[in-house]
Order: C-alpha cells, then sequence, then structure tokens
DNA sequence: TGATTCTACGGTCTC
DNA sequence: CGTAGAATCA
C-alpha cells in the first residue's frame, strides 16, 4: 500500500521523515491524524521497523484508540506482537509502573507495584481530612484550590520541603505543612495522584538506568499527539525516552494550547527547536475541514495573539455560509433559538451531526431543556459521568481495598456504606491512633482489635468488617473479575441496600451496578486483572464517552478538541463566561481563552453559529444580570458574520421552524405539554410568562461621551472588568451605582471610589 | 448511631 | 439551584 498518495507536499515530507527530531506544526483539520498514523504505517511498511519499536502518546483513551485502529487497519491488521503502541500518556505511566516500577520502591519509600491511583475526588478528600485535622475549613482555602496548588508545586519539583524552606508567608507555610501531610498519606496508602503517574515515573526512568536504557532501545520511534498541552513532566518523559535515540516526532499548534491551567507548558512547543537544535519544522497549514468564512473568522480572533508562532491557515474550499450571530434576550431564550435551529438544520440535512459547544458545564441544563421540549435527543458529555456516581465509586472502593486495605481514602469511604453499625466516634477514634501511630487506617483497625481498644458495639461490627474484606479478598485470585463484583455487591449489603430503598434513584442505581458488572465481564474477556480494571476506571475521560454517531452532542469546549462536525453551535459568548471570569486580569490567561475560541470555532465543517444573551443568571434564584457581549465577537471581521434576530424578515427566517415542523416536534415532545418551538413563539412566550426580562424594546447601551454615568452604560473597574449600570441612587460623585459584572454578579459602588471609568 | 431536615453558600476547563 | 455540612430527632 502507498502511503504517500493522496497527500499534500508537507504532508509528504513529514511522513516520510525518518530519523531525527522532527517538529510538525499542525493547524486545525490540516489531516494532522492522519500523518502520524501514515507515518507509522510508512515506517513499519517501508522502512522495516518493528511495530513495537513505536510508541504513540496521545493525551485521551479515545484519540489513542482511534489512533491505533487507523494505524492497525493501515498495516492490513496485524497480529498483537507486531502492532506499535499507541497509548495516552497516563496510561503509559501506569503500564510502566506496575510492570518495571519495583526500583521506584529506592526512592518512593512503601511503594509496591500494587499501588492504587487517586483521582481528583480522592485529593479532595483526602485534603479534606488533613484539613479537618488541623482545625481548618474552606475559609483557609478551598479544598480544590489546594489540591491544584499542589498540583502545581509538584509539577515545578517543588518538595515540601522546597516550598517551606523558600516560604516567606505564614499561610505558604502552612500549605507546605499541608502538601507535606498530603504527600506523607499518599505513601501510607501506597496511592499515587495523576501527576504522580508522570512524575513517579520520569524518576524511575531517570534512577533505574538499566531500565532506561531498554525502554531507550526498545521505543526506537516515539511520537507525541498535541505536543503544544505536554506540560513539564510528560516533557522530561519524553526526555527520558529518547536519551538512547533521538527519533521523536511531536504534532501540535500553539493556537490550540489550552491546558495551561492545568501545567500544560506552551513554551515546550515554542522552544523545541532549541530542545532539538537540528529538528526539523514541517508546517501543515492547508485546512481540509472548514469554510473559508470559518477558518478566516477563527485565524482572525487568534491573530489577537502575541504568544504565537504565526500561521494563516488556508483553504481549497469555497466561501460556505456566513456565520450566524444570535444575540438572545436571555439564556432561556438562547437555548430555544439553538433547539430550534438544530431542529430546522435537522429536518434539511437528517445526516448531519450537530454539537453544541460551551465554556462550563452548567451551561448545559437549559440547553438540554430546550431540546427535551422538542423531544429531541441528544448526548451529553461530561459532567457527572458514570465512574462519578456514588454506586460505582462505592464499589470500586471496595475492589481498590481488596487490591491494597491500606487505601485509607477507599478505606474511610466504604467502611461504614451501607450502614453497619461503625459511626463517627468509632472512625474518629481509629484515626487518631492512627495518626498517632503513623498507621493506614487499615493496620490501625487491626491493631485496635488485637489490644480491644474498642466499645463492645463497634468491636463486634469492625471485626465483622475485616471478616467481610478478607473473604472478598479470597476470592481476588480464585474468581472472575465480574464474580468478584457479583459477590461483593452481595456480600457487603450493598444491593440489598439499594433494593430495600424505594426511591426513585435507587433503580438507576441498581441497573449502574448492573453496567459496572457487565464492564467487569468485558475486562475479564479482554484478559485484565482487578488492577487494571480499576486503573481503565480511574484513567477514563469525559470524552471517552463520546460517540461520534451522535446526531446531537453537548459538551465544553475542552472536550471537542480534536473533534469535528458539520454544524457546531458555540453558545454563552459574553464577557465573564467566555472569556472567563478567571482570566479577565492576565493576558496570558486572556490568551487562552482566545486559543479556545479558536479551537470551538475550527470543530464547525460547514455552518458556525455563535450566540450570546443580554441577561443570564448565575444562581438559579438569583436575579438575572446584564451581559457584555465577548470581546472574541467583536474580534470576527464584520463581513464573515450575518446576524440573526427573531424579528428579522425574509432573509434569514429560513433559519427557524416552520410551523408544521413545529407542530410535529411538539407531538414528539415527552417532556412538556407546551409547544415553545419557532422564534415567533417565543415572544410571545415571554409575554404570557410575563418575565420581567429584556424588554426588547430596551434599546443596547449606547456609547456616552458625557461624564455622568447612566443606567445602561458600560464601565470598567480595575478589578471586575467591564460591568453594565443597572440602577444609580444619588447624584455627581456620591452617586451609588449598582453595576452587574459578568462573573462576578451585582456590586454597589460609591463612584467617586470605585474607580470606574466609562468604556467608549 | 443513623436518618432526616435545615441552612448557608457558591460554581472553569481535566488526565 | 444543588450540594455539603450542621443540627436535630428517633
Amino acid at each position: 500500500m502507498d502511503f504517500l498518495a493522496g497527500l499534500n507536499p508537507q504532508q509528504r515530507s513529514a511522513v516520510e521523515h525518518v530519523e531525527g527530531p522532527l517538529l510538525l506544526l499542525a493547524g486545525a483539520g490540516s489531516g494532522k491524524t492522519r500523518v502520524i498514523t501514515h507515518r507509522i504505517a510508512h515506517l513499519v511498511e517501508a522502512h522495516r521497523v518493528p511495530g513495537p519499536a513505536i510508541l504513540a502518546v496521545t493525551f485521551t483513551n479515545k484519540a489513542a484508540d482511534e489512533m491505533r485502529e487507523r494505524v492497525l487497519h493501515l498495516l492490513g491488521s496485524p497480529g498483537h506482537h507486531y502492532a506499535p503502541l499507541v497509548s495516552t500518556f497516563h496510561s503509559f505511566c501506569v503500564r510502566l509502573l506496575r510492570r518495571d516500577g519495583h526500583r521506584l520502591a529506592d526512592i518512593r519509600p512503601g511503594f509496591t507495584r500494587q499501588f492504587n491511583i487517586y483521582d481528583d475526588d480522592d485529593q479532595v478528600t483526602l485534603i479534606k481530612q488533613i484539613f479537618r485535622h488541623a482545625g481548618l475549613d474552606e475559609k483557609f482555602m478551598q479544598y480544590r484550590a489546594v489540591s491544584s496548588w499542589i498540583s502545581h508545586a509538584k509539577s515545578h519539583k517543588q518538595t515540601p520541603q522546597d516550598v517551606y524552606g523558600s516560604s516567606k508567608d505564614p499561610r505558604t507555610t502552612r500549605l507546605a505543612t499541608i502538601y507535606d501531610q498530603y504527600e506523607g498519606r499518599l505513601r501510607q496508602a501506597n496511592a499515587l495522584d495523576f501527576d504522580d503517574l508522570l512524575l513517579e515515573s520520569v524518576r524511575l526512568l531517570q534512577h533505574d538506568d538499566d531500565l532506561r536504557r531498554q525502554y531507550g532501545r526498545r521505543f526506537e520511534f516515539l511520537m507525541i499527539d498535541e505536543y503544544q498541552d505536554t506540560n513539564r513532566s510528560q516533557y522530561e518523559l519524553m526526555l527520558a525516552l529518547t536519551s538512547e535515540h533521538r527519533n521523536v516526532a511531536v504534532v501540535g499548534d500553539e493556537d490550540q494550547s489550552i491546558y495551561g491551567w492545568r501545567g500544560a507548558d506552551i513554551r515546550n512547543i515554542l522552544d523545541f527547536e532549541r530542545d532539538y537544535p537540528n529538528a526539523r519544522v514541517i508546517r501543515l497549514e492547508q485546512n481540509y475541514r472548514s469554510t473559508k468564512n470559518i477558518l478566516e473568522a477563527a485565524s482572525a480572533v487568534v491573530a489577537h495573539n502575541t504568544e504565537r508562532k504565526g500561521k494563516w491557515l488556508w483553504t481549497e474550499a469555497g466561501e460556505g455560509e456566513k456565520i450566524g450571530l444570535y444575540e438572545a434576550l436571555d439564556a432561556e431564550n438562547e437555548a430555544l433559538f439553538i433547539a430550534d435551529a438544530i431542529e430546522h438544520h435537522l429536518a434539511k440535512n437528517p445526516a448531519d451531526r450537530v454539537a453544541v459547544l460551551y465554556r462550563t458545564n452548567f451551561q448545559s441544563r437549559q440547553i438540554e431543556e430546550a431540546l427535551r421540549r422538542y423531544g429531541r435527543k441528544y448526548l451529553v458529555i461530561g459532567g457527572f459521568s458514570f465512574y462519578q456516581r456514588a454506586e460505582i465509586r462505592d464499589l470500586l472502593a471496595y475492589l481498590r481495598v481488596l487490591v491494597t486495605p491500606h487505601d485509607s481514602i477507599a478505606l474511610l469511604r466504604i467502611v461504614n456504606t451501607p450502614a453497619r453499625g461503625i459511626g463517627k466516634t468509632t472512625i474518629e477514634q481509629i484515626e487518631q491512633f492512627a495518626l498517632a501511630n503513623e498507621l493506614s487506617l487499615w493496620s490501625a483497625i487491626r491493631r485496635m482489635l488485637d489490644e480491644h481498644a474498642f466499645s463492645a458495639r463497634a468491636d463486634a461490627a469492625l471485626r465483622e468488617f475485616v471478616k467481610l474484606i478478607e473473604d472478598l479478598t479470597d476470592l481476588v485470585n480464585r474468581e472472575r473479575l465480574d464474580e468478584i463484583l457479583r459477590r461483593a455487591i452481595d456480600l457487603t449489603g450493598y444491593g440489598r441496600m439499594l433494593e430495600a430503598d424505594n426511591s426513585p434513584e435507587s433503580e438507576s442505581r441498581i441497573a449502574n451496578l448492573e453496567e459496572l458488572v457487565n464492564a467487569a465481564a468485558e475486562a475479564f474477556e479482554r484478559g485484565e486483572t482487578l488492577s487494571e480494571f480499576l486503573d481503565h476506571a480511574a484513567l477514563v475521560a469525559d470524552a471517552d464517552g463520546l460517540d461520534e454517531r451522535a446526531p446531537v452532542s453537548l459538551l465544553t469546549m475542552h472536550n471537542a478538541k480534536g473533534l469535528e462536525w458539520p454544524v457546531v453551535f458555540v453558545a454563552g459568548m459574553e464577557e465573564g463566561l467566555f472569556p472567563h471570569s478567571r482570566s479577565l486580569n492576565s493576558t496570558g490567561e486572556m490568551e487562552e481563552e482566545r486559543r479556545l475560541c479558536y479551537v470551538a470555532m475550527t470543530r464547525a465543517q460547514k455552518r458556525l453559529m455563535l450566540s450570546w444573551a443580554r441577561y443570564r443568571r448565575r444562581f438559579g434564584g438569583g436575579q438575572p444580570e446584564a451581559c457584555i457581549a465577548s470581546r472574541f465577537l467583536r474580534e470576527v471581521p464584520a463581513e464573515r458574520i450575518v446576524k440573526l434576530r427573531q424579528d428579522a424578515g425574509g432573509r434569514h427566517v429560513d433559519l427557524f421552524s416552520e410551523r408544521r415542523e413545529v407542530r410535529d416536534a411538539a407531538n414528539r415532545n415527552l417532556y412538556t405539554g407546551r409547544a415553545l418551538n419557532s422564534l415567533e413563539n417565543i415572544a410571545q412566550y415571554f409575554a404570557e410568562k410575563g418575565i420581567a426580562t429584556p424588554r426588547p424594546a430596551q434599546p443596547r447601551p449606547q456609547p456616552q461621551a458625557s461624564k455622568p454615568a447612566r443606567q445602561g452604560n458600560i464601565v470598567n473597574h480595575p478589578k471586575f472588568g467591564r460591568g453594565t449600570i443597572l440602577r444609580r441612587e444619588g447624584q455627581g460623585e456620591d452617586a451609588k451605582l449598582t453595576v452587574s459584572f459578568p462573573g462576578y454578579g451585582l456590586k454597589k459602588l460609591v463612584a467617586k471610589y470605585a474607580g470606574i471609568k466609562l468604556d467608549e
């Protein structure tokens, strides 16, 4: 098979590149997956490189699966032993540590290859515990913030001692202590968090020279996808794996770097040529995905950034449709517009797939509601995933305890679930004892039972619990994976607890557990061990749940990376939401938001619709707050945009459902009795409901040359950014202003102190 | 000890 | 609005 056929010259030279470092700057939709897969196939077929000597690394399981499939397809499905290894960073590291991690114990006391993985929920639970023992609560610092602070420190190779030593304030000193305890607890539980998986793999390879050489020799060719999103540990892993050769090909696009907040270092890609001075650089700038309008609009937005290598995508495709821009009255109206436009589009193009992208997960709710009104099926990616459900986490916690009873987080989760008479006071006793004697909870329980330290009641309950765990542990090496799980559901009483529960949710919980048993059975058929099953459960990502065939998908822009749809909606384009309020006062973060915008827009193949709402409520009950259109909307060249309005006559009316379709949709409607479909009806709907929102008559705030800040003016505040004045009390400098700042809510300010300026 | 009710508070993105 | 933790009751 000719793997060069049908490629453009740049793609071709990338595929033909054999030895030495290669930097492939691949713009959105430039066919990079094709290049990677063809290069792998080309290495194997034309250069006789054995498949297993090639390692390709991606970020998500989904990307890895897809890449693997395409490679295997190109190679005509070679046997298992000849296939290249395609893996995510994290699962590669887990595999490395489980298989060859013995010597990590030299530098990480207590480590064994039966370690458990702590995901971020476990991390938060752990931090909560540490806080409780230190007499702290979230007022000191939010748990999640501590968790990401620790992660940040870790990924910059700072030990608790480093932080402690360089600390200049009591707060940091305290954090260093918390960090130290956190690390101590992980070691005691023989657990690794996500950062550790990478960090400890790197440390292992640096520590164990034989192993490093062995891996370096085995993987003669290394490829890294989405290189712009690698962090420091991933970068160092690359260095360690290429120490025996320098055959590394990285593929990335600095304009799509959107994970700075979790430690991705855009410098990795910007500095690749410095790290590998003889690196070959190839740019893929021809886009095969989108129309010219979409491409030009996205490029124009990202051109406002300064931190980039600079490239301009081009396409042979036609102009295509202009980009639709819809200014909604409020978030509900926006959602209805989206649902309506989807309905209309699918009526004419039933085979098309549609995605609705948003910045934050909570935005999905209203859009879901709107879609349900049409009876339209949709798939939501993210939010609460299967593996985050309480019943799933409970059962997985049981399994984790079977692997490592010292996994105290897992133990704590299940010790009294279902309730078996081991209450708060007993648990506190155990924790105190464990802390004082530096034991895991499990060891503490056993020791305390030996010493008869409990009340008669607690004693009996705990003995029963210990016996339960031991009985289940006995099954581990004797039974099928799914059978172990089934027995766990039974013997722990968890199943009975759910059956006894008459609430409507318990039924779906039981169904979920059955689903988990099925997953275990499948894993068993694939030959997975209990540990591997748990690894997979810990490493699943939201994006993995995406079904390409779903006609309508709802997901965050982050999750959309690497995917494409004929029709894409980007919702909630408002200051404070997108760009997010957290990024308003940092140019670096603002640039990342802009890249996210670029990613979102370039997902669309032929039709792109942007929307924003003039009023949106942040909390369910609260007042709707005035919003300002996202700056990104202004960065799109006006000639690429067509404004969609509900009262627009003639020209755009074909965008909205015709009445017959509306009625059809209403008939399919399973969720409400109301027919709220075409946008003509939406205005009527608001009128009926008498919602005190956006009077359509209210003019858009006009720029004011005159000094006094009036209602409707947009002002600029040093901290909160741009906001709209809703109310004014008093006169002159003493006037009190009520201003709605997107992302911060309503603020009352005194004009003369607030330091606000009228926006032009 | 366990279940239920009440209240206060607050929300980016994720392997 | 949804959730977590406190308070309360059985």
